[in-house]
DNA sequence: CTTAATTGTAGCTAATGCAGCTACATAAGT
DNA sequence: ACTTATGTAGCTGCATTAGCTACAATTAAG
């Protein structure tokens, strides 16, 4: 194949890939008109209404309102004159703007994916009465635990007497376990523990999948394998871990 | 901030998510029917159409319509059955889809950036004839390279003569300097150099942002500054290394 | 200064798509 | 046999857009 051949630019093949690109920018919102009109102006870097209407192959006047419509829509710029010049708003910019709407749109769904799957509306956050129960609950969490498992706790001496053997289960199969409890307490095995004073519940978060929130003395408490409840906990969680580790920083300077 | 208060999730901002999320849905060429029947579906993971309608808010007779539709759009799948039961795609699927179509189409918009952005049809190829003229414009890619610098040519000797000490200025700023010639032909500072017979043109590339092709005497060339061409040409040189590449390895063998 | 050309806005018509609804046929349940 | 549930078809009204005409204002040319 001779280089001279493939510096021919089939100026068909453009038109056809002009039309696929408008096609596509029809996708997020623009009209057939809009997105010739975008096309138009940014391979021309910067255009007047009668030459995007020219490339665009739309009635000048149309061209008007369509470079109105994207001037609204944040898609182009202009710069006053006889002729308006317009120009491309930075392509970087448009792109962020409208795939990150979509991406940040796509987690959400992810999140709330199966939010209702239960018949009837379901609960999304079950209670558990009686200290057994919420201790039998605590244990299935740390049994079914795979990869980060947080409790918070001033009733950690209970937890530790019931499960500490699962404790250790979870840390030989790698689990990160992470335990905040009152002074002078003893914890069971785990990655990091941290002393904070004055906790005024029980809370736990598994994977960032399933969470619990109990009373102090655990008589009670609010379960939810729910994801997006879950996972905003977690987020929680993590903040207060964060200012934990902060302190101690500080303490060691 | 009490983490019972996080809990209790507000119905009301769930449905202000709900509205969020379809009006996104709305910006990838979804009506809003089909972006809301879409949302319900996620949430129940799979409904029936009067669920959707209830979930949606919308007439139960719409749903069934919306549904069809984001079948043919390939949003959701379905099971006959009395009812029919309505299932969404794999939101990775769908993600990739949609959002790697425009951030192809985003792509392409960077590649045919200013294709057109002189006055009238620019050239997009420029023609320089005679030798001395063809040189002083290699001379000048020569100079102007940054990162990658190709020329692949018979009248290698011409071009040391000419600009040898450009080769090793270049050399010097850190450019990647490679060389297709004939055999037996003393070849100008470069960093790396291959030998291929009967080469029937000169082509140059530099930085894949220009790109030169030449008669083998260097009396004429055509000359593209256009990032898309010279891309495209590139992409072909680099073809051509590759399999200059293979045939060393080959030969070491 | 007058005329012509260019630029830009306003508004109209027709076509299309969609929201929202009614009507009705068919299948399944009682 | 009757009732309920499910699904399809089609209608109306509204909104939007493509495509056009008309015209005013500005600038250029004579």
């Amino acid at each position: 194949m001779n280089l001279f051949d493939v510096l021919k630019l089939d100026i068909e093949s453009l038109e056809s890939e002009y039309r696929k690109l408008s096609s596509v920018l029809e996708k997020i919102g623009l009209s057939e008109y809009e997105s010739r009109a975008f096309v138009a102006i940014i391979v021309k870097n910067q255009a007047s209404a009668d030459e995007v209407a020219e490339l665009a192959g739309m009635p000048r006047t149309s061209a008007y309102k369509a470079l109105q419509s994207l001037m609204e829509k944040q898609f182009v710029t202009s710069v006053q004159g006889r002729p308006t010049i317009f120009y491309p708003v930075p392509l970087e910019q448009i792109r962020n703007r409208e795939l990150g709407g979509l991406e940040e749109a796509f987690n959400k769904l992810e999140a709330v994916k199966g939010l209702l799957s239960e018949k009837g509306m379901p609960q999304l956050v079950y209670t558990i009465s009686g200290k057994r129960g919420v201790l039998s609950k605590l244990g299935e969490m740390l049994d079914a635990s795979k990869t980060r498992f947080i409790i918070s706790t001033p009733a950690i001496q209970e937890v530790r007497s019931e499960h500490g053997h699962r404790f250790k289960e979870a840390m030989g199969r790698g689990v990160e376990v992470i335990i905040i409890t009152e002074p002078m307490l003893k914890v069971p095995q785990c990655t990091r523990s941290y002393r904070k004073k004055d906790l005024l519940a029980t809370d736990v978060i598994c994977d960032g999948q399933s969470a619990m929130i109990a009373a102090p003395d655990l008589s009670l408490c609010g379960f939810s394998d729910n994801p997006f409840i879950s996972a905003h906990l977690d987020n929680f969680m993590r903040m207060v871990i964060e200012r934990l580790d902060a302190a101690q920083e500080r303490a060691r300077v």
